[in-house]
This record gives C-alpha cells, sequence and structure tokens, in this order.
DNA sequence: CTACGGGTTAGAGCATGCTCTAGGTCAAGC
DNA sequence: GCTTGACCTAGAGCATGCTCTAACCCGTAG
C-alpha cells in the first residue's frame, strides 16, 4: 500500500503521514526499489490507533512518548497502561465540563427562543389589549 | 474593579483580558481619571459566559461575531440564538465521539492491565506447572 | 522623594499541529 | 520519447490563541 492509498483508508493526508513519521509517531515506512513508501495493511491498526488518541485530545509529545514505548517492546506496557490512564481521566473530566456547558448553553437557548415566541404572540395579538408581558423570563446575555 | 481584580476573579490572565478588548470579545472598558481600565461587576456575567464558550471549544471568530451582534441590540437575538445551536450541535457531537473513543481506550488499557495480572500470576506460580496460559487475551496495540 | 506594585500601549514572539512549496525521481500509457 | 500522476526530501509557512516585552505612567507607603 502507498502513501496514498493509506490516507486515503486512515483519514490523514499523505503530508500529515509523513510528518507523522518524522516525528516519530509512525515507524519508518518501508520503501520499494524506486524509494517510495510502501505500507503493510498492518499499520492501519496503528494509524486508527492514532486517530483515536487524536480524537480525544492527546497532545502530540504523548502519543510520541507512547510510540516509543511501544516500539521499546512489552516491557513498557505498564507504563503505557498508565499513561492512557492518565489521559483517560483528563478526557472524562473534559467531557463533565462540556456536558455542564452544554446545559448553560441550552438554557440560554431555550430562553432566547422564549424570546422569540414573546415577539410572535406580541405580534399576532397586536390588536388585541394584552394581558401580561411583564418580564417573566430574563432576556438573555 | 480594575483588571488584576477582574482576571483573578474570571480566570482570565489580565493580558488575555486586553487581548480579548483589543479583539472586540470585550467591549471597551471604562477608564477612571489615570486612564486605567474600571470595570462594573456585570462585566462578570459576559465575561463568564466568554468562558464558557472556550470550554465548549468555540473559535475565537463566532465569539467575535455573536459579541457583535450582542452589541446591536435585542433584534440580532435570533441570529444569536442560531449560532449557540450550531454550536451547540458540534459539542454534541464531538462528546459522543469523545465518548466512542473512551470506549475503546478503556478496552485497551482493561487489556494491559489483564497482561499484567497474568505477568504477577506467572511469577507467584513460577514454580509450579501452569495449566494454561494461552493467548486469550490479544496483546494491545 | 523615591521605590514599588500596580496599570498603560503597540507590537513581537511562541506553542501546537499541521500544510504547503520547490525541485526532483519514477513508472505507466499514448 | 513524452506526458501525467504519484511519489520523494528538506524546509518554509500558516492558523489559532494566546503570552510576553519594552518603555512608559500612576498613586501610595516609608
Amino acid at each position: 500500500m502507498k502513501i496514498g492509498q493509506l490516507a486515503k483508508r486512515s483519514g490523514f493526508s499523505a503530508h500529515t503521514i509523513r510528518y507523522y513519521e518524522r516525528i516519530g509517531l509512525l515507524p519508518r515506512a518501508h520503501r520499494d526499489q524506486s524509494g517510495q513508501r510502501d505500507y503493510d495493511a498492518s499499520i492501519l491498526v496503528w494509524v486508527e490507533f492514532l486517530s483515536r488518541l487524536k480524537t480525544i485530545g492527546m497532545p502530540i509529545r504523548d502519543m510520541q512518548r507512547y510510540a516509543k514505548l511501544r516500539e521499546s517492546g512489552p516491557s513498557t506496557e505498564t507504563e503505557r497502561r498508565e499513561l492512557l490512564e492518565r489521559h483517560r481521566q483528563r478526557v472524562q473530566a473534559h467531557v463533565a465540563e462540556l456536558q455542564d456547558c452544554l446545559l448553560v448553553l441550552d438554557t440560554k437557548i431555550a430562553g432566547y427562543a422564549r424570546l422569540e415566541q414573546r415577539v410572535k404572540k406580541h405580534v399576532t395579538q397586536t390588536t388585541r389589549k394584552r394581558k401580561s408581558t411583564g418580564a417573566r423570563y430574563a432576556r438573555p446575555v
């Protein structure tokens, strides 16, 4: 598999794949007789794992550390687990924070929606005497 | 309230607060007789909202747009709601993706943990004949 | 009166993570 | 033989979001 193929299958651009190789996230790929990278399908497992680490926002430094440990063989497995666990903690905290903010956001969105309802109502009732339009809902920030 | 106070209360650095004013995220603060920013406590509501938008990863461009709309008065409320809703969608999708990746990560961490258990067992049983240590668990990536 | 702990500005610099360019090689199809 | 498209390397450049510097100004305590 050449780099273009890997790019399509992995979602990373060829540029990014070369960059990842340069910085040690990907092992130096085997080259064919004309010097082009030639990947074994087995690289996909690692690339997809990297993709997940990226999704959960692991800094490249940590990925580099992980990649290095991985290349050092099974004796580094405890350290790898610890690295992943530390990041999992961070991500879980972040998700909790996001959900917290989402609640606040929903409240604000609902506030705007209510304002819009009031405006609509006002327009349709504009010829009648309205009973109560007091500030039942605070105007959002 | 001076900028240092606002910094402490908001969690943004004074540098960042000035930067936010420069780019229009914060309204130009009133200055006292000696030219120093003098904030009214009411700014905190907005600053904390900005902080939430930042937490949920809204790009500064969008925050700028929101701030501008906010300063243009109530007629922009629908647009503000739409802006928030669009971002909420993105965040929800992102949270789902994170949780997805966390599941995979947990599986991998559990895999490492099992390997470590096997090693321990092996060490304690090292003088006895072990019954089955076949590859019941795949070695993680 | 002077030192200190704040504040001011404009603008430079930095960390992260790519992304692109320049100038070249190679293999296949017309 | 020549074009085309995909690849190569080294290194420059870019987008985002701050963060810091230089050089200066105040007000207050000792």
